[in-house]
DNA sequence: TTGTAGGCGTTATCAC
DNA sequence: GTGATAACGCCTACAA
């Protein structure tokens, strides 16, 4: 009984004295104070084990009054794991995201795993510290990452990471690839049974190879209606960009009869201009986007478009990381596309 | 010296014999087999203190060929506490929650915090069950809640927890409200200053209170344009909802010549039933959503909307989930609404 | 430069 | 029913 009676006084100190200095709130505090042990709280606390109900009454009123909470690392460190994947995307609402992201979450609920979520606020260069960070919390990674290869490499040290906007080349990642060539070539197929021969393209500057710019040449050669090199315009990859982008090429290739654009947001741009400029869609001109947004299908005409299976695409990651942190390195998978003819071409 | 010797072979086994009965490797297994003390291979990870880099060199070698990868509750143990939040929302496609979501996940970072998002996938009923699992992850939840107060306090049992779409009656919770009343209440007074007199709505049952319904009703009272109780029909929470929402309302009352829909998604439905019937807006019939989110800008004509800052939204909650973390028990906050006119209304 | 001892907060196992 | 004692995997002293 001396032993606890002294131990209260101690208590006394540390709470009275200096509560700025609040160190951590620990089971053996309430025990302590509840004058018990401190494994007699732990089993109050956890409903585990027997226990006197009274007991178990007063101790628990003392970790209400001292506002205790476990510490989640510590009884991570003694229970069974559980294993967090750590998301990084530029921006949660950019509309292609939100759909990835359901992918993400619902097939690491699927495995009872949990999902942390950063963003980079669209700023590429802060990848590395965020990486960095997440690396500390996570067991793996999954990111839509646009820094060099070598930069992610020496952020995440080791940790398991997939990639899902482009190939992995260095031995540390793995990747989920999205089938743009079939993609464009479905597009492409489209756009040529239609009749259409003078076709241009609103490009954006991208880290992908092959790039949607070559993917698409290299159809079009195949398909014999080659691509003259100034019907192909680059722009920012916006609305914004979009919008000029279809100004632009109307300059330069009045005759060019369909695009194709980058992607969703750079077609509605686009849209948005053959409107303003009276044109007609798909009759004066086709348009086809890449992505499959829903927004699309709100457009006057709808936006005919390249799906990606977006969810999928997060399921993929997730089972990549699942062999990843099994022991394997599994290759590149790759997502399917589907052409969602809508209206505009 | 026994005891290492037993260990390395114990280690031999589980890597070899049984990697299904894979223990953890640790830092001391790194060591054993480096040849050197587990604090040596701590410094060459770290790349703290003082270490020979020959010495380096080669643990990091038997790290790679390991794949021994710290224990973040270890770490988190001895390290400074990185807080974690957890976010449970519905669902992360409904186009509601990416803003709030990012607002939550900007708010955090600029804190130097986590955050670990969880979705019900519309299922209610999964709330106790996530919430109990998140509970043992993080520090504080903020949470899009549907359950009854108590089942959720029963989940949570005391961690903080924010809840954003309603009030917070229970004393262990704290909230972040929208400014409902003002928001209706500026739809109104537009709506009468167009010069509508007979005022509809499609609402949708809700565990708010008041509810849109209520607020609306005592608004257009004290304006002096009471709404007839057979004005206002009650439909499923979607765009189907609406859809069959405006249809039903058409039939019981004709006259009705402004309607204010439950909210963006719903008024989406509203709005193509309109225009299925040829109804002109906001000629034939005003409309007007609640949200304000961004795909009503695309509807032709755009929807008009109460818009709710979402991303404030997120923020707040996060502030809440400061003060309660600092000891507080901080007042509901209320985010701010703003009629944006867009066309339909 | 390297190794040893102790502790972080929790749970499990075993006595009492 | 309750309480010691020993892990869990890591890090920060401090000693060698």
């Amino acid at each position: 009984m001396v032993a606890g009676y002294d131990a209260v006084t101690v208590e006394d100190d540390s709470r009275g004295v200096s509560p700025e200095t609040s160190r951590r709130v620990t089971l053996r505090d309430v025990a302590r104070i509840a004058g018990v042990s401190h494994q007699t709280v732990s089993r109050a606390i956890n409903g585990k084990g027997e226990i006197d109900p009274e007991t178990r009454r007063r101790v628990l009123e003392v970790v209400q009054q001292l506002r205790y909470r476990p510490s989640r690392h510590a009884r991570g460190l003694v229970r069974p794991d559980t294993t967090t994947i750590g998301l990084i995307v530029a921006d949660v609402v950019n509309p292609y995201f939100p759909e990835l992201i359901a992918g993400v979450i619902s097939a690491a609920e699927q495995r009872g795993w949990k999902v942390l979520i950063s963003t980079t606020q669209d700023d590429p260069g802060r990848e590395p510290e965020l990486l960095r960070s997440l690396a500390g919390q996570v067991d793996a990674l999954i990111g839509y990452l646009f820094q060099p290869e070598d930069v992610i490499a020496g952020a995440v040290e080791g940790l398991p990471l997939v990639v899902i906007n482009r190939p992995a080349r260095h031995p540390a990642f793995s990747a989920v690839e999205v089938d743009v060539r079939a993609g464009v070539e479905a597009a492409m197929e489209h756009l040529i049974a239609r009749g259409h021969r003078r076709i241009g393209m609103i490009d954006c500057p991208s880290a992908a190879d092959p790039s949607r710019r070559d993917v698409l040449l290299a159809a079009a050669a195949a398909h014999g209606v080659p691509i003259a090199a100034d019907a192909i315009v680059e722009v920012e990859q916006s609305q914004a960009g979009g919008e000029a982008g279809l100004a632009r090429l109307r300059e330069v290739r009045p005759d060019v009869t369909a695009v194709m654009a980058f992607n969703d947001m750079v077609a509605m741009g686009a849209h948005r201009t053959a409107r303003r400029l009276g044109l007609s869609m798909p009759g004066d001109i086709a348009l086809i986007g890449f992505d499959g947004l829903s927004f699309g299908e709100l457009l006057e005409p709808p936006l005919t478009t390249v799906g990606i299976d977006k969810r999928g695409l997060g399921e993929l990651a997730v089972a990549q990381v699942e062999r990843l942190l099994a022991g394997d390195t599994p290759p590149t998978v790759v997502a399917p596309t589907r052409l969602l003819i809508r209206g505009s071409a």
